[in-house]
DNA sequence: GTGGTCTAGACCACG
DNA sequence: GTGGTCTAGACCACG
C-alpha cells in the first residue's frame, strides 16, 4: 500500500491511517469495489496494533467509505461518491471555522484561501506528496 | 466576554478557548492593543482553572497573537496582522489536506469548497454564531 | 540517571532538569535514539511532580532535542546534532552579550573569555562535575 | 541616557536596566567617576517604579560597579576595572556551562564559540545595537 | 495584583 | 502503561 505513518508526530496513528485511506479513495488509488487487506494483514503489514486498524475500519464503515463482510472481507464502498448532505456541510463549516479565523488574523483573504485550497485539491488529485510541499 | 465553552464535548477546553479568542481578533471584537483579562480573572469568569487559561495564553503568545507583561497583564499584540509566511501556509495546507480529501470523496468540487469557505468568512466577519449554524 | 537537582536554589527545578538533560546529550551520556524515562517514572525517580517533568519534556521536544511518542514514551531525537541556524546564533549572541559586558568591566579580554570557555567545553566533554568546580 | 527597555519581553525590567548600565560601563559611555541620575530622576525619566531603580542600584553597588553617597548621589565606581577573582571566574563558568552544552548539541566547536564571542566583544566595544544583529 | 513555578491528585485517549 | 488534559491550591518574583 501507499501508507506512511509518522509514529513520532502528535497525530494519532489511527487518524493518520484513516486519513490516508480516504485520500487514497479521493485520488483514485482505491476505487469503488476494490478490496482492502484484512485487519490482521494490514496490521502485520505496517506493524501496528490490531485494535488500531480495527478502529479505523469500523469508523470508515460507519461513515460509508467501506463495506465489511464477515467472510468476503473488506472493500471500498461500491457506490462511489458519498452524499454531501446538510450534516456533512455543517460539520465541514464548523471544522473550517477556526482555520479561517486564523487565516483572517494572518491577513489572508477569502480569495487567497480559495487559491490555497485549490492547490491542495490539485496536489491530492495529481498524487503529490503532502507535508513538506 | 463573548466566550461559550462546551465542557462536555470532546474538544479540549483550552482549544475551544484559544479558538474563540482568535476568532474574536479575526472579527475585530478584540483589537490590537486591547487588554485581555488576567489569567485569574478569566479563569474565575468562565469557571475554569487558572492553568487552563495560562496554557492558552502561553500558546497565543508563542504564536504572536498576544503579549504578556509580567505584572501588567495581557494584551492583544499591538502590531495587528500576523505574517502569513511559508511556515504558516505549509501548515495550513497540511491541515486542509485531509478535509479536502474528504470533500473530494463527497463529490465536492474546489469551487463548492471555495463557496463554503466564503460563507464561513462572512459568518465570522459579520459576527454570526458558530458551530450549529 | 545522572541528575542532581538543587531544590533550594533560585534556579527553577524545571530549568535545572532541562539543562542537565541537554548536558547529558552534549557529553554523549544520552545518545540519539536512546530512551528517556517516562514522565511519571522520572518524576517519581527524582521526587518531583509529574507536571514539572512534563514541562521540561515539552520544551525539549519543541526545541528538537527529543521526540515524544504518545504511548511509547520519550527518546532522544534520532537525528543527532541540531542545526545551528541564524536564529540559534542570534539568540546565543543575545544571551552572551550581558555576560561579555560584565567580562569587559572585569578586564577580561576576548582571549581570556575564549580560554575559559574552552575549559568549560572540556569539563563537559570529559564528564567533570559542574557548578562548584 | 541610552536605555531602551522592553516592557513586553520576559526579561524582568530590573535585569534589563542593570545589564544596560553594565554595558554602558563596558563600552566606555559611563566612565569611572561619572555621575548617574538619582533613583528618583532615573525612575521618572524612563517611567518605571522607584523600587525597580533602587533594586538595580543596590545590586550594582554591592557588586562594585557604582558608589552611592547619601548626599552626593550616585556615581560609577572611580577605581575602574573590577577584579576578575576566582569567585568571578567560577560563577562565569557555571553560567556558561548550560550555554556551552547547548552549543555542543548544535555541533558548535569551541573555536566557533570563541569566534562568536569575539563578535559580541566587538559589537559592545564599537557600540553596535544588540538584539537583532 | 500580576504572571511564574510547583505540588497532589484525577480521568481520559491511545495502542 | 503512556502522554494529554484538567482541577484545586500554594508560594514566590516583579513592580
Amino acid at each position: 500500500m501507499f501508507l506512511e505513518l509518522d509514529m513520532a508526530g502528535d497525530k494519532p496513528i489511527y487518524v493518520q491511517l484513516k486519513e490516508q485511506i480516504i485520500e487514497g479513495i479521493a485520488r483514485g488509488s482505491l476505487r469503488p469495489g476494490d478490496d482492502l487487506p484484512s485487519v490482521r494483514a494490514l496490521a502485520a503489514d505496517i506493524g501496528i496494533n490490531l485494535h488500531t486498524v480495527n478502529k479505523v475500519y469500523q469508523q470508515l464503515r460507519q461513515e460509508g467509505y467501506i463495506q465489511i463482510h464477515r467472510s468476503r472481507g473488506v472493500m471500498i464502498h461500491p457506490d462511489g461518491f458519498l452524499k454531501a448532505d446538510k450534516t456533512y456541510r455543517t460539520n465541514l463549516k464548523a471544522t473550517l471555522r477556526p482555520l479561517i479565523a486564523e487565516a483572517i488574523v494572518h491577513d489572508f483573504s477569502a480569495e487567497e484561501f480559495a487559491r490555497l485550497s485549490q492547490e491542495v485539491y490539485e496536489q491530492i488529485l495529481t498524487k503529490e506528496g503532502g507535508e513538506d510541499e
